[in-house]
DNA sequence: CCACTTTCGCAACGCTGTTGCCAAAGTGCA
DNA sequence: TGCACTTTGGCAACAGCGTTGCGAAAGTGG
């Protein structure tokens, strides 16, 4: 850790404040009281910030018998990023500011079998698509963005892929994306840095930088079952980038069989009690993933997401709020809680947005 | 983050190096390229650690056509620190050197239901004990220890308790320590800092320290069922320093009750076969809930420890790894690996003593 | 013996956050 | 209205961080 990285660690730790305090603001006092930094530090931090336009002023608060305190808000048009939420049958795309509102969407069909040439052109147009008139200026072979306070795609879709290289393992039903390195295709064709994660991580992420703190898991119940881990407010990817497989947790041994080989699996057991109608014990059986989880992780909260939660959000909360709660009798602590996760639909392609902007917060091991 | 912040962050990561390297020792062109830091700082950081006495030049490498390199190692006896494993019937204390070398054991027998008192003062008189000769000078009633290497004092214990106050939340089948403040009890009688923590995160924490590289779950399988999870070096104990609750993970949904109070927990099932002496069927059941464990957390290798494992490790490392590469089959990866820790009985008290080495070399939030 | 390579320390430097001090901008009482 | 007081925040000087430039030290090889 040299110098220059202390200034973008500084830098980026008053940003995530700026950015977490929102319209509101926060002052320089505080930002000193929460970084641990002398107050003369963060007036020196912040007006480099000013000078590159990134934070600006906004009113004051009340006196309280002295000089009152100058409010600093972050400047969210200084900066975008675009989220990309490939799924298997169409690409939804987001622009959104530095503070993670949304500015731009486009959503298009798409057939993720008919070919990578196809596909990555789809996603080419879209992306370009939300950008600011104007930017998108080049031939269409080379790169598709000239506008240079975008900071980078992020891309989100299912299934195994490595997070660090890039590299798509596998597309459950579309074998022909075996192997595919799709950041680096991308990164060619768009001009600008791109990320590629699992869609789970990235809703994850996308809740983390929507204002839930601490550790928490999301998990995602749709055509599958996943699950995105935030510890410490960063994203828990693991050794391989392969983290979050909950779905194939084993919780019936020689239990019924699962499409992934095994048995006994969380999703098999709770996708089947969606398909027989029985919410209840659906929700039962994602609760007891849940609770083996809350064990070994000891988060702050389980939120719950995915299409088949939302036909039935009450149902689930409450099933998987029981588990828990029984679980919390046992061992004489507090019930960790369980809620809905905000965003619905579009949650995954904006928190692809922020496998960008994350990095400029300090957020992610950028 | 500060200067002085920056400076011991970079001291420390020199430091855990110099340990890394052991007796053979590592050049400063070697610290610069791993710590990304410039020779010219290096030097300057080591002479710092040689003026307080934490380095020394070691010999030299060979000449590769010039002026060979000087060799740097850590000065052991340039600290100590104390860890105390407490066990129902025993307490194990052990004295270890900055690079984890035991340099002083003691054993003694205690009853961990004879009253709060009594166990303290018998702590005291073992840590005492392994202390070099001049060290107790104090009064009975004062602080035991006058050493000023002696950075400190770990705790290892069974049973959930909260890490960061210091305070027991329970002990199986002794409910006279329901919320005692272990640390501060101790601190005072000891007169240095004081750290507790679960038995399991110490013997992870050990085998970290033992040179066990990057992210691994240990699991230790004795009278009851716990793990330690050790995620990019650093001991994972969640929000509440709860995590790691690995024995009553259910993996046999309405299965045989749990001392818990629950159904179909690992511990029951594994202890159940162990008692039918189907050591097999215990293998595999903790096979399924490590193979639930690597899918969630993607670890990099999975450690078996404890009494039971060590009546007939063979079997279990095999039946354990059998699980995991039939996973490994079906996601089309490499298979996790499962070892036997190292360390074997005593390794709880080394890793307790960790708890206090750690944050020298930048382990633990220090 | 001398040219060459490589390591490593001294000195000067640029930049970090910190400290000391003072102007700015309020409140509140006489 | 005026003045003392409180609180904020900028300017300037500063100590200390890692970096750069350069030269001495300590080897190898012809």
């Amino acid at each position: 850790m040299n110098l220059l990285s202390l200034r973008s660690h500084n830098a980026a730790l008053l940003l995530d404040l700026l950015r977490t305090a929102g319209g509101e603001g926060i002052s320089r006092l505080e930002l000193a009281e929460r970084t641990g930094l002398t107050p003369q530090a963060v007036s020196k931090i912040t007006a480099r910030l000013r000078e590159d336009g990134l934070a600006a002023e906004a009113g004051r608060r009340a006196s309280t018998g002295g000089k009152p305190r100058t409010v600093l808000r972050l400047v969210p048009e200084a900066g975008h990023a675009v989220g990309v939420h490939l799924d298997r049958d169409e690409v939804r795309v987001v622009r959104v500011d530095l503070r993670g509102t949304v500015v731009g969407q486009r959503r298009a069909a798409l057939d993720l079998g008919a070919g990578s040439e196809a596909v990555l052109a789809a996603v080419r147009d879209a992306v370009a698509g939300v950008l600011p008139a104007g930017s998108d200026e080049a031939s269409p072979e080379g790169p598709a963005v000239l506008d240079p306070s975008l900071l980078g795609v992020g891309v989100a879709l299912p299934g195994p892929l490595d997070h660090g290289r890039g590299v798509l393992h596998r597309v459950t039903g579309f074998p022909e994306w075996d192997g595919f390195p799709l950041r680096a295709a991308l990164a060619e064709r768009l001009g600008v840095p791109v990320v590629v994660d699992k869609d789970t991580n990235a809703a994850a992420l996308g809740l983390a930088a929507g204002g839930e703190r601490g550790s928490f898991a999301y998990l995602h119940l749709g055509t599958g079952l996943g699950a995105g881990l935030v510890i410490g407010g960063n994203v828990h990817r693991g050794a391989r980038t392969g983290a979050g497989e909950f779905g194939h947790q084993v919780i019936q041994l020689d239990g019924p069989p699962c499409t992934c080989g095994d048995r006994g699996c969380v999703e098999a057991l709770c996708l089947g009690a969606v398909a027989r109608g029985d919410l209840g014990e659906a929700a039962r059986v994602l609760g007891a993933g849940a609770a083996n989880l809350v064990g070994l992780l000891d988060i702050d909260v389980v939120l719950l997401g995915g299409r088949t939660v939302a036909t039935a959000p009450e149902a689930f909360v409450a099933g998987v709020g029981a588990v828990l709660q029984a679980r919390a009798r046992r061992t004489g602590q507090d019930a960790v809680p369980v809620r809905l996760a905000a965003g619905g639909d579009g949650a995954v392609a904006v928190g692809a947005a922020q496998l960008v902007l994350g990095p400029v917060f300090g957020r992610g091991g950028g």
